[in-house]
DNA sequence: GAGGGTTGTGTCCATGAGAGAACAACGGTC
DNA sequence: GACCGTTGTTCTCTCATGGACACAACCCTC
């Protein structure tokens, strides 16, 4: 199934959201030093785009510097609340696509203790702590293979560490990348771990397929979403 | 600056887009047992509704079985992989309203080797190895909050784990919520690392303001976009 | 066979986003 | 002082989205 995960950032402030066309629109008036061109540049119109810069900078501040007249006509400038804007920007979706890219394995279980949102959920794999949205006793867990590290069995001191969430298991299949690698791991009762780890990793941790290995993620990384509404089935049909 | 990261998740097949709107849609059918009773409960038109589950079927396969006349005049409910659709919607949004929600310490740094998509960053904390896209020499990292594991100093062997980054500081505040806590840690050079874990961490590594620990995290979950282009102030100027 | 509530169409209209064009104001350079 | 390429403002036009409405087809119940 070639189902690609998307998304579309945005940065709020005041009610008014800066998404990617805004960023294109900014990015092209620091290229070309003027709004004008930078409209133009981007086949747009520019009666739009300086409405646009306008609404933006009443909720975000000043953002551009206009300069008209003068040699040349005048040209705009982005301010440094600009690139601060744009830097965030940029780091919210390097981080959305991280998580849209990413492999994530997926445990259904049930909570069987809470503690504000933090919860222990029994699942096939053993319990888990985890990020629990209140209200839900059946929940499926979300692990994204970024998010596991890997380590040598019986290397890890159970005390001194604050990944709450640990398992033991073998080693099923190691796919090796250009520098990364996806490691599976089987734990117990058909349940497989996958880790994304560097090939450096694989290599001091002198990892192969059969050997066993110690997985750990931490309870704040994974994310639990309410499980199946089918398994009450509570439809009210009017 | 109350500035709010938000998103709009979308799963993508055969050039459609699955997004919140088509979600909730799925999820009233689900709920009122028919299009008609759905769209209405939603506010929304029949025509449009029915037109756009046509439209999401074409893409993803059977979503919706109809049943027309009968008892009652007929109803709709929802095929399995309707609901498998919407689980896995339903977990990408949970992952995207973690970063969104989650704190992140960013570090500036230069790339000094590389290996693919992987490279080592000089940074002022130290050398970093993340993920950085192929082409840029001045890089900003950013680092999520719960992405970062705490040990107690000295605890942890240097060649048994996959958690390729490792940093020794002193923990300078922490901020204990309901369940969880969020650790600053001074890493030399004026740089702070955030770090969210549970409160139950904090007891068992028996942390407290002034104390010695070390912070980890992978190298595959660190990402890094490329830095600042007023650096280097390359203006196209036409 | 009539009734009823559904699924399937098709058409019309309101709304909003955005392009395109026109024009005034500006302030350096020549 | 004319020129020029900006910014700023306003208008109209087009296009896409989606609601409102009408109507046929369906099939079980009574």
């Amino acid at each position: 199934m070639d189902l690609e995960a998307g998304f579309d950032a945005q940065l709020d402030k005041s009610g008014v959201g800066f998404d990617e066309r805004d960023a294109g629109l900014l990015r092209a008036i620091d290229d070309h030093g003027s709004l004008n061109a930078a409209a133009g540049a981007l086949g747009r119109s520019y009666s739009r785009s300086q409405r646009r810069v306008v609404e933006l900078e009443e909720a975000f501040g000043p953002l551009v510097v206009r300069e008209r007249g003068g040699s040349g006509g005048g040209g705009s400038t982005l301010t440094d609340g600009a690139r601060d804007l744009l830097a965030a920007f940029e780091r919210l979706t390097a981080e959305f696509t991280g998580v849209a890219e990413v492999e994530e394995t997926v445990l259904d279980g049930t909570v069987v203790e809470r503690d504000g949102e933090l919860a222990t959920v029994e699942t096939p794999a053993g319990t888990v702590r985890a990020i629990v949205p209140t209200g839900s006793r059946r929940v499926r867990l979300a692990i994204r293979a970024d998010a596991v590290t890997l380590h040598t069995p019986g290397a890890l001191p159970d005390r001194e560490t604050s990944a709450r969430n640990r398992y033991r298991g073998t080693v099923s299949t190691i796919e090796s990348g250009d520098a990364l690698a996806r490691v599976a791991l089987d734990i117990g009762d058909d349940t497989r771990l996958t880790a994304l780890v560097t090939r450096e990793s694989i290599a001091t941790l002198a990892l192969s397929p059969g050997d066993e290995a110690v997985a750990s993620f931490k309870a704040t990384a994974t994310r639990a979403i309410p499980a199946q509404r089918d398994a009450t089935d509570e439809r009210t049909d009017d």
